[in-house]
RNA sequence: CGGGAUGUAGCCUAGUGGCUAGGGCGCCUGCUUUGGGAGCAGGAGAUCGGAGGUUCAAAUCCUCUCAUCCCGACCA
């Protein structure tokens, strides 16, 4: 048969393409730029949200449901959140047949409408802070989609908390961004790096934008999630305000943040070969999967084994028996690869009679045999390894594709030969930041909060003082 | 929103004006198989993306339109 994934080499867009249909992760819907997301993909979508949610609560936070519609006007609030969100706005004018008094916008983003009800529900320093998330689809009218990565409609969660002093707004904005990083490096294991967005780049309403980026395997640049601290912007265009010790009135402070399913794009683009989808295990819906393997004479001899080890591994692992008759073990071999599933057991005579089994791993491809009676500890310190070996590889991948340059010409050679993440000196200049997008399609990823000593003093590009070392790529 | 490509059965695809649109995968039935995408036999499944036009005759030519992918400009 014929290769269903387009090798990356050849294209690595086809590829993508290739994954995701091939896995079963999604498909394409009827209206453009949509997708629907098959059960394979929202498996990983709920194992996420699982996960996440779980620290969401142990922050602190509570969920919530604000509406899908939102009032035009409320949008039109903020200056610069009216400015960055209006071009991408899916408006509803009809309503029962009749065309409504005011238009309704679909929410690209829940601000407006969680602060008009804030707005409502904070008076005192007592209702501070107010932590609340919520697991929600928006809707954003872009030019261009690509499954997972830009949809039209995409399904997130976006944490807004009210608070009543910039310090701790701020503690709160740094605090979540942290949990993303510890959830993508732990559990997805994917390396990224931790920054603070430029002045461009930062969300439209927000006073600082702080990022987790990703170094996807073709060395373009994803941002997987991003955490901002609002200032009082929100709490001003919504009069938000709260009396505090002592007596007076003051706006509250405000942070938002969110991680969507653009991180089953990431996940894809970080660990998967050519032969398909790749998962860590700690994000696997389905950690194991058993193929026996028998001719007819020796069938129900491996089914028996086979089920007997399914039943010993089922309370403490998800794990599939695939017994189905229909398809022989080299086709599940290849279907269950694509598919991602981390550790493969065959058994099949050979095995029974040296009571052992056959383990394949995903991310290596590698095979070993394992006494039967040892399986369950050899197969929980796999599992351990294959998330230890994707996090590694992350990791070393980002390093070996990030360089520093203090000269432009070689800046540009790097990223328009190599790709990757370079780190250089940067004035801090709008100007300097727009001409290197203009001659190179590399935008500012991050500043790195993590301070890494560098000779960098000067700007790549205008050579004054360098006020930040910036982390460039061409992105996603 | 610009440039390019593509639309023929669930999927891939042959078919550059001429008879009943051909093949592969998948699907259904039966038998044989099963350590890296099995074999044989039989079977179902297509108003050729849509609309209009040219023609004795259109999947094929023309016009319009819709959709998807790829590449750019804008964005989680």
């Amino acid at each position: 048969m014929a290769d269903k994934i387009t090798p990356r080499e050849t294209n690595y867009s086809q590829w993508y393409v290739d994954i995701v249909t091939n896995a079963k992760l999604a498909d394409y819907s009827p209206v453009k730029g949509c997708m629907v997301i098959r059960p394979n993909g929202y498996a990983l979508w709920e194992k996420m949200q699982s996960i996440l949610d779980r620290m969401f609560k142990e922050t602190g936070h509570r969920n919530a449901y604000f509406p899908l519609l939102i009032p035009e006007s409320f949008i039109k609030k903020e200056a610069e959140h009216v400015e960055g969100f209006s071009p991408e706005l899916a408006v509803v004018t009809h309503g029962g047949g009749d065309e409504l008094d005011e238009p309704l916008i679909i929410r690209p983003t829940s601000e407006t409408i969680i602060w008009s009800m804030y707005k409502k529900w904070i008076q005192s320093y007592r209702d501070l802070p107010l932590l609340i998330n919520q697991w929600a689809n928006v809707v954003r009218w872009e030019k261009r989609t690509r499954l997972f990565l830009r949809t039209t409609e995409f399904l997130w969660q976006e944490g807004h908390t009210a608070h009543a002093t910039e310090q701790e707004a701020k503690e709160e904005t740094l605090k979540m961004l942290f949990v993303y990083q510890k959830f993508v490096e732990e559990y997805m294991g994917i390396s990224v790096i931790v920054g603070e967005k430029s002045e461009s780049e930062k969300f439209a309403g927000a006073v600082k934008t702080y990022t987790i980026e990703a170094l996807m395997q073709d060395k373009k640049a994803l941002q997987a999630g991003t955490s901002h601290f609002l200032g009082q912007n929100f709490a001003k265009a919504f009069d938000v305000s709260f009396q505090n010790r002592k007596g007076d009135l003051e706006y509250v402070w405000a942070t938002s943040w969110g991680v969507s399913t653009r991180l089953i794009g990431a996940l894809i683009m970080s660990h998967s070969d050519d032969k398909g989808l790749v998962l860590p295990p700690k994000i696997a819906p389905v950690e194991i999967v058993i193929v026996p393997i028998y001719k007819n004479n020796t069938k129900s001899t491996v089914i028996i084994y086979a089920e007997n080890l399914y039943n010993s591994l089922k309370d403490k692992f998800s794990v599939i028996f695939d017994d189905d008759d229909q398809n022989k073990p080299g086709w599940k071999f290849s279907e269950w690869e694509m598919q991602g599933v981390p550790v493969r057991i065959e058994i099949g005579p050979r095995d029974i009679k040296k009571e052992q089994i056959v383990v394949a791993r995903r991310d290596t491809g590698e095979k070993i045999n394992v006494k039967r009676n040892s399986a369950e500890e050899k197969i929980r310190t796999l599992l351990e390894d294959i998330q230890n070996n994707l996090f590694r590889k992350s990791a070393r991948f980002r390093q070996e594709n990030t360089y520093q340059t203090a000269d432009y010409n070689e800046f540009k050679e790097v990223i328009s030969q190599k790709g990757g993440f370079i780190q250089a000196g940067w004035c801090g200049s709008a100007e300097c930041e727009k001409k290197i997008k203009e001659d190179t399609k590399a935008t500012i990823r991050a500043l790195p909060l993590a301070k890494e000593e560098t000779d960098r003093r000067k700007c790549i590009i205008c050579g004054r003082e360098a006020k930040y070392t910036a982390i460039f790529a061409k992105s996603y």
